[in-house]
DNA sequence: TTTATGGCTGTCA
DNA sequence: ATGACAGCCATAA
């Protein structure tokens, strides 16, 4: 338990934009998806979307963040600038979480967000 | 401090 | 339907 007073050992910040972002995503449900854009409403960073994608490239690898919930507003899995560690293959990984989990996937590869969206 | 960069998103042709 | 552009704003250098 903390002390009464004072930032001891460890200064208590307010929780960053990209904490704030993680901590949105952590509550999408399993089989649900949500969009950058909304994900950075709920964060209270409105038109912060882009901002979003970029947190969740920035993430540790064990964190329990479902990051694979996160598509874009057209409901598909959004395309990496194409190279870096784990490149591409992380959109194949993405989608193969996301029909693990139920969300379907039609023919051009887009999720119905009318069906799947959170909320 | 300033600049550059993006897992985005509307809008318009 | 697709493609180009301009806003957007936190991080990193």
């Amino acid at each position: 338990m903390s002390s009464a007073h004072g930032p001891g050992r460890e200064a208590r910040r307010p929780p960053s934009t990209r904490e704030r972002i993680w901590n949105v995503v952590r509550r999408i449900p399993k089989g649900r998806v949500a969009t950058y854009g909304q994900v950075a409403y709920e964060a209270g960073l409105p038109r912060a979307a882009r901002q979003v994608g970029y947190a969740m490239a920035a993430l540790p690898e064990g964190s329990d963040v479902p990051w694979h919930r996160v598509v874009n507003a057209r409901g598909e899995v959004s395309r990496r600038s194409g190279r870096g560690a784990g490149g591409r293959s992380a959109e194949r990984i993405q989608r193969a979480l996301l029909e693990a989990e139920g969300v379907a996937f039609d023919a051009r590869g887009r999720i119905d967000l009318e069906r799947f969206r959170w909320e």
